[in-house]
RNA sequence: GGCCCCAUCGUCUAGCCUGGCCUAGGACACCGGAUUUUCAGUCCGAUAACGGGGGUUCAAAUCCCCCUGGGGUCACCA
């Protein structure tokens, strides 16, 4: 049996689609399932000049998600260079040979006519076929034209004196069959000798001996090019295997990047594009604008947990039963396979996706939640160096509990770290429970004098002690409870009232008590 | 429009190949109840799907055909 050779083959684009990312993966599942081989090769064909930028991102991706390559930028195989702008004298050579066994012909037909034959065949609503003028042209005339320095292209003449079908046994699809008399004859190099995507990706698949060609259903209209490709050049076809593409929140369109504007009209989407509109200002980035839930690099950026994406994205077109949708890495890596994936296309769901992440977010050990989110609170300059190993981040966190989602989650309990004439009201829950209710100032006043003649420290202490002042008041705690979180924390909601009063000590409680009576709404 | 692909709860999916165990399972979301000072969580519970029509068969979500719907792709992009 032939080794197991999986590839990704990334345009430097300057991110990486989360789309695209949800195919790297299934590839590296299929490789390490199989104690394989993953390789990372770089489509640059188009020759950018800010390759080394554009690259950057998208292997920030893979390193950060954990899905190493065994062969790629920086790891070097027997089957480099892993980039296409290095690989020209492949291509060249190739196209060579094609051209001298007459597979392959000099096209000479400017872009505008060829582009004016498409059009008319389309609006006839006919199949388009490229013409084939200059296919029989004698080397003179081709030598005399190019000496007149004619533009032509290399176009691969398809087998159309045929009545076999193109077969493509798709390892997710099952048969699929083309019609070769259907096809035109596909543009393989441009005439200054770059390669087309086309020829370019199956020369490198044949010679990285890619086994399977794991990628996303859009490719499906390629493949019998490629295989007629595969069969002229003698080389062994792969295994193609075509995984449905990822769709957005709720339809069966294609995932873009195109359609942001859209997407943030979106309900499904909304939470996505909101929490980054609060997290990202805070943090300073500097391309806070540029991040959007499309890219893989939003998601580390705010805070996600590799185990939660990977979860989520490997339960987009695959299962491992009926039951099981819990797992790491190694758990999905260990029952992998192209049989599970199904053919529809899968959308990408954010409410999933963070069922996911809060689950491996409850795995994290308290160190490892703190050490998370001690980037976020400083770069937000609510804590310095001195007061990042304080036992009482370790106390907020705690009291968080659950709720403690994403790291960027902690930038929502900033009342813990703000100083306490610094504290913001929430407008609508000061109304609501401050101004609104009539008796809510002078019990958080006589609240205030309680407080101060006690010496509660722990979450019990003032558990009792405000418990003593609802009875000493004769009064429900929720008379008074609702005011007090909001004038400690100027929130309607967040963690449990007494870890929240622990957390600040009775100092702090009672200044904000006070601001908050002082508090007028503009 | 040509070519190709797809079709089970709102969503992700199991079941389909190898018809019967499917009164269609799980998860997320949603809704309700319990717990709680609030929110979250937790625990219980509920609602919810085989696109339509023909076949084949004793029996069809499962096999076949047609229709409908959705989508992908049609570059001298990748």
């Amino acid at each position: 049996m032939k080794p197991i050779r999986t590839r990704f083959a990334p345009s430097p684009t300057g991110y990486m689609h989360i789309g695209g990312m949800r195919t790297a993966l299934f590839n590296w599942l299929f490789a390490k399932h199989h104690g394989g081989v993953f390789v990372l090769r770089i489509d640059d064909t188009d020759r950018a000049r800010n390759m080394d930028q554009a690259l950057r991102p998208i292997l920030q991706s893979f390193r950060w998600l954990g899905l190493d390559w065994d062969e790629g930028p920086g790891v070097e195989g027997d089957f480099g260079p892993y980039f296409q702008s290095q690989r020209d004298e492949l291509y060249s050579h190739a196209c060579e040979e094609l051209l001298k066994q007459g597979k392959a012909f000099r096209d000479f037909t400017l872009p505008e006519q060829s582009k004016a034959e498409r059009e008319s065949a389309e609006k006839e609503k006919r199949n388009y076929l490229n013409n084939r003028n200059d296919q029989h042209l004698s080397e003179e005339d081709i030598q005399s034209r190019i000496s007149n320095g004619d533009k032509y292209v290399i176009r691969f003449l398809v087998p159309r004196d045929t009545d076999e079908k193109i077969v493509i046994d798709d390892a997710v699809r099952g048969r699929v069959e083309f019609d070769p008399t259907q096809m035109p004859d596909p543009v393989i190099m441009r005439g200054d000798g770059t390669p087309l995507y086309n020829f370019a990706c199956v020369i490198d698949d044949a010679k990285m001996q890619i086994s399977h060609v794991i990628r996303a259903e859009e490719h499906l209209s390629n493949t019998p090019i490629q295989a007629m490709l595969y069969d002229a050049l003698g080389y062994e076809r792969p295994v193609f295997a075509h995984i449905p593409y990822v769709a957005a929140p709720g339809g069966k369109e294609k995932l873009s990047k195109r359609k942001l504007d859209k997407y943030r009209k979106s309900p499904q989407f909304k939470k996505l594009f909101d929490a980054a509109d609060f997290v990202f200002p805070l943090i300073n980035l500097e391309n806070t604008g540029e991040l959007d839930p499309v890219m893989v690099e939003y998601y580390e950026k705010i805070g996600y947990l590799p185990a939660g994406l990977l979860n989520a994205l490997s339960r987009l077109g695959w299962s491992l039963d009926d039951q099981t949708e819990i797992m790491s890495l190694d758990t999905i890596a260990k029952n992998f396979s192209l049989e599970r994936v199904i053919k529809s296309a899968a959308g990408f769901d954010p409410d999933k996706l963070l069922s996911f992440q809060a689950h491996w977010m409850g795995e994290l050990s308290a160190e490892q939640k703190q050490a998370g989110c001690i980037p976020y609170l400083k770069q937000a300059g609510l804590i310095n160096d001195e007061q990042e190993q304080s036992n009482q981040l370790e106390q907020i966190i705690a009291a968080i509990g659950e709720r403690f989602v994403l790291f960027s989650d902690i930038l929502k309990f900033n009342e813990f770290f703000v100083a306490d004439e610094e504290l913001e009201f929430d407008p609508k829950a000061f109304k609501k429970r401050i101004v609104k209710p009539e008796q809510a100032k002078s019990l958080l006043d006589a609240l205030a004098e309680h407080l101060q003649n006690s010496q509660a420290e722990s979450t019990e202490d003032f558990d009792q002690v405000v418990h003593d002042f609802v009875e000493k008041q004769e009064i429900q705690i929720g008379q008074i409870i609702h005011a007090l979180r909001v004038a400690v924390t100027g929130k309607g909601a967040g963690v449990g009232m007494f870890d929240a009063m622990a957390i600040l000590g009775t100092e702090s409680c009672i200044k904000r008590i006070r601001i908050a009576i002082a508090h007028n709404l503009e």
